[in-house]
DNA sequence: TCTATTAATTGACCGCAGTCATTGACCTTA
DNA sequence: TAAGGTCAATGACTGCGGTCAATTAATAGA
């Protein structure tokens, strides 16, 4: 079942030793200053090797940046169930925008929303796959505040997703083309007060 | 005074027939199938010139979106004064979509909105510069709807201003990294009056 | 145990963006 | 008009991401 040959074991550690590397690396010197190279060359492999492992540079990126799927689950348990849908949202959006800001960090974050615009092989972009966590959050969030009477009942629940969640982008991809004096938070917290009372019913 | 000499004309023919010959070779291959070489052989000039007269091959590009905002004057006499300013700006919008979709196309437009994300050397990127005619442009809209009352006064011009710009740019973003099925117009249509929607007085 | 198959690994190689020391035509000025 | 300076133009060169035919070693099957 689980049974793994030596070969298998060896590429394993391989490949995890490449995307530990790669990412310490990208850390220390910033994505666009990191050849693969040097890569293959702390890693005592071939530039080949690389490639067999990931398809391009750019891929190592994306398993860190999917990571921030798994870290959505930790941060629903910690939102008060009786907020209205809006605060929730809100809350849900800060501890992303923490999580992107001090975790993920501009410069890997940036490749990753270069790539969504670039990479468009066949499918979308993984940012927008609607099978991430996030948008099932997301949906059950709008969901109850229709229910609820606090969000607009003229706008179907996917399209009051595609708003905010563009939302959402347009913050990050913001932070990503200023250079300085932007504090992702605080920026997302003020334009996503605004946009939810847009999606509000009105008083 | 205006007096050129044979040598500055010269530089300048050259200048321009790079400039024509890559914007062709660009909408005929996409960008990023057609390289330096390629253009250069094109023009009969060797590959160091095209450097003496554009910074990078991005740059080429950038020539062409800048003039944009000359087309922003034209589309200001075509909208009704009397029309409320939450229209003129939705309508405002709706020019520079059809802009955006017909003449510079999405390929152009993909470079452009990279580049602001990579090109962060000393300055931001001109899609943020405040000189820009459309931003004079939305600063006067949005002056009129507070003083008219149709806007929220909690807010300063500059904080309006700058959520109206970012919207523009989230659908923009989300146009490009979409692959097909995506009316750059019609949802910043729909995006936009959500917004202006939450910028409104509460009536 | 020997052989055929499979798959990880290698590194020379390609194409391309961008650099820079050198050249020489043209321009200035004395 | 001759000397010195300027600057557009050149193309060989560098560095990097990515490719691929060949190599090597583990594994499955006889």
């Amino acid at each position: 079942m689980n049974a793994m040959t030596s070969r298998q074991k060896k590429a394993l550690e391989t490949r995890e030793k490449l995307l530990k590397v790669s990412l310490d690396l990208f850390n220390k010197h910033g994505f666009e200053h990191v050849s693969v190279e040097q890569i293959t060359k702390a890693c005592q492999v071939s530039k080949g090797t690389f490639y067999t492992h990931f398809p391009s540079k750019y891929d190592v990126i994306l398993e860190k940046f999917k990571e921030l799927d798994s870290f959505y689950g930790s941060v629903e348990k910690n939102i008060d169930r009786t907020l209205p849908p809006s605060e929730k949202i809100l809350m849900l959006y800060q501890e992303q925008m923490k999580y992107l800001t001090h975790v993920v960090g501009k410069d890997l974050l940036r490749t990753v929303y270069t790539a969504a615009m670039t990479n468009q092989v066949e499918q979308d972009h993984y940012l927008i796959n609607p099978q991430r966590l996030i948008f099932q959050m997301i949906n059950a969030y709008i969901e109850e505040g229709i229910q609820l009477g606090e969000f607009r009942q003229d706008l179907e629940v996917g399209q009051i997703q595609t708003i905010i969640q563009r939302c959402m982008r347009a913050n990050v991809y913001d932070w990503l083309i200023h250079n300085e004096d932007f504090d992702l938070s605080a920026e997302m917290a003020q334009f996503t007060a605004v946009v939810l009372d847009g999606l509000k019913v009105k008083k």
